[in-house]
DNA sequence: CCGCATCCATTATGATACTG
DNA sequence: CAGTATCATAATGGATGCGG
């Protein structure tokens, strides 16, 4: 072999660079919280959105879920009635996105206590 | 139970809270990225690191790696030789974290062509 | 040389006001 | 209600410099 440093976790070199572009789509802090949020509810409206996810701007919101909607994560439901009702709900594949995060979020609620102390650790070095 | 809005996947909505500022420290690109690169490797340098992600930034690098390091999740070992040399390896807390990952990367790898379809009848609607 | 801090241009994000 | 438009601010990238 190589370089090591070349190394990636697939054969396919071109198919990495695809997928990183690809995780750094999805790994977005709001497209993660939406998708929790969407875990959740099943269902939910744009200013429900908005709530559910406490410091989200409406430009961020929006921009978000096209971006899922654009990447097939959620489907959009628009219903001609006034007021407009806007329905967002998780197709199968951001389900299943959702299902690969759990992991995620149980690590974060495991260890969350363990972060603060090394950052009280490393705020307290030096 | 109330407004199902409020429901979250833990009983403590303190906690929760918490947890999505966790959430939103490590679910960032580069953290992702660069997590990749250390459950590669084991063990690699600043350039090294540089090189193994491509489209980063020294800035960024350093700044990220700081973010983990504060959060306890890589290992930084400065080697006072001329030129001078800085490991950076996974603590077992962020091999943890690798590990909770490891999902996603297992459903971009899986899903990256449907999401791509998805972008391209997405883009050639209206 | 390597690690990384600093300056500046560009981009992303947030706050607010406004429209169908 | 569900966005869009506009402007202020913060985050990021690129180039450069500097100490070890």
């Amino acid at each position: 072999m190589g370089n090591p440093l070349l190394t990636e976790y697939s054969d396919r070199p071109e198919v990495d660079a695809l997928v990183n572009e690809l995780i750094g789509c999805v790994a977005d802090k709001w497209t993660l919280l939406l998708l929790e949020a969407l875990e959740e509810v099943e269902k939910l409206r744009f200013t429900e959105l908005a709530r559910a996810i406490p410091g989200i701007s409406q430009k961020m919101l929006t921009q978000t879920l096209r971006q899922m909607e654009r990447d097939g994560l959620v489907d959009r439901t628009a219903h001609a009635t006034i007021p407009p009702r806007v329905d967002y709900r998780l197709t199968p594949l951001g389900h299943s996105l959702g299902e690969a995060f759990c992991g995620v979020w149980l690590w974060a609620e495991k260890h969350i206590d363990t972060v603060h102390q090394a950052r009280t650790a490393f705020d307290s070095r030096d």
